[in-house]
DNA sequence: TGTACATCAGTGAACGCGCGTTCACTGATGTAC
DNA sequence: TGTACATCAGTGAACGCGCGTTCACTGATGTAC
C-alpha cells in the first residue's frame, strides 16, 4: 500500500543506513537485496521503487559510510581536544576497530571490492577520502580554518591515511593476534612521527 | 577419462595458478568454479577430484599468489642490486602495479575479502605476510643473512608494508589519476624516510 | 614382458538454492474541484 | 471543508540465471600376476 512521502523518505534513509553497515560486514557481493531490505523492515519488492539498481545503492551506502566515519572522528576529537590527532590514532588503530568491520572504516572494509567497481562507487569513495584528507590535514597542522592546507601538510595527510589503512588491513587478514596488534602499534608510532616531522 | 598422475598434478597446479590470478582480478565471490576450471582448460566436474571446496582452492591460490609476488620482488631486486629497496618501491608503488590487479599484490587485491574469510585463508595470508616482512627487513638492514632481524628493523618493515599496502589500495579506489599518483609518490617518499631513519 | 583388471581424473548433466530484477496488484496518500 | 479520483510506495510471487556441489559414467592409467 502507499505510504506518506515523509515515511517513504525515512524508509529510503533506513535502507541506505542498513546497507552501509551490511555491505561493510559482508562485502557488496556478500549480501543480497532480500536480506538488505528485510534489515530495513521492508520486503524485497520495494527496492526498485527507491533505487535504480544494487550498484546505485552501493553508491549511496558508500557515501553514507564515509559520513558516519566523519561523525566518529568528530566525536573522538571532541573528547580529547588537547590531542586531536592522538584521539584519531587511538580509535582508528585500535583492537576494537579491527573487530568491528560493520561500523569501521569503509576503505578497509570495502577497498578491494571498490577497486573492481564502476566510476560511480569510486566517486563516492573519492569524495569521502578527500574529506578525510582535509580533516587529517587540519589535525596535523593544528589549525581550525577551512582554507586548503599547504602541500607539505597534504602530503603528510596522505602518508598518515595510507599507513593507517594499510595497518588496519594487515591486522585483519592475519590470525596471530600479536602480529595484528604489532601492525596497529607500529602504525600509531609511525603516524605520530609523520605528524611531528 | 583417467589421466596420468603427472598430468593430474600439472592440471592441479594450473588450476591453482589460474585461480590465484582470477581471484585477484574478480574477488573470491566474483568468479565461479565453471570459469575457473575453463580457464585451466578443464570442465567444472573435475574440480572436486582435486579440491575439497572452493574455500580450499582459495587457500591454495592465496599461497600461490604470495609465492608469485616473492618471485617478482626477487626479479626487481636482482635488476637493481645497488638499491634493492628502491627497486621494490619502484615496482610496488607504480602506476603499472595500480592497473594490474590480476598479477599484483594479493593483500591489496583481496584484503577486504580475506578479513571475512575463515582461519585457513587467513593462515595462507599470514604466512605470505611474514615472509614479506622478513624480506623487507633484510632489504632495510642491508644484510643477506637469514637470521631474524632486530626489533627495530622488524618495526620498520611493518611500517613500510602498511604504508605501501594502504597507498596502493587508496590509489585504486579513486577515479582522479592525479590523486592516485600522489598517494603512490607520497608513499614512496615516506618509505625511504622510514628505511633511512 | 604380456595380460586382466582395478583405479580414478575427467566429463557432462543434474541438484537445490539464492541471486538481481520485473510485474500485476493493493490501498493509503495526495490532488483537483 | 468534502468528495472523487489519480498516484505510487510497498507487497509477494515470478522470471531467468549462475552459483557450489553431487553423481553416474567413461576410458586411459596403474597394478597384480
Amino acid at each position: 500500500m502507499r505510504v506518506s512521502r515523509v515515511q517513504a523518505e525515512e524508509n529510503r534513509r533506513t535502507v541506505i543506513n542498513v546497507a552501509s553497515r551490511l555491505f561493510r560486514e559482508h562485502g557488496f557481493d556478500g549480501i543480497g537485496l532480500k536480506d538488505l531490505m528485510e534489515g530495513a523492515g521492508l520486503t524485497q519488492g520495494a527496492f526498485y521503487k527507491q533505487f535504480a539498481s544494487k550498484e546505485d545503492l552501493a553508491v549511496q551506502a558508500s557515501g553514507k559510510a564515509f559520513e558516519s566515519a566523519t561523525g566518529r572522528w568528530t566525536t573522538a576529537v571532541a573528547a580529547t581536544p588537547e590531542d586531536p590527532l592522538g584521539a584519531v590514532i587511538a580509535f582508528y588503530l585500535s583492537a576494537g576497530h579491527r573487530e568491528e568491520r560493520m561500523d569501521g572504516c569503509p576503505i578497509v572494509a570495502l577497498g578491494s571490492d571498490v577497486a573492481r567497481q564502476g566510476v560511480d562507487v569510486k566517486a563516492s569513495f573519492e569524495d569521502g577520502i578527500k574529506a578525510h584528507l582535509d580533516r587529517l590535514g587540519r589535525l596535523i597542522s593544528q589549525t581550525q580554518d577551512e582554507e586548503s592546507p599547504d602541500e607539505e601538510t597534504r602530503s603528510k595527510a596522505m602518508a598518515v591515511l595510507s599507513t593507517m589503512v594499510g595497518a588496519l588491513t594487515l591486522s585483519r587478514v592475519v590470525n596471530d593476534p600479536d602480529l595484528a596488534q604489532a601492525f596497529l602499534d607500529t602504525a600509531a608510532e609511525q603516524v605520530r612521527k609523520i605528524a611531528d616531522a
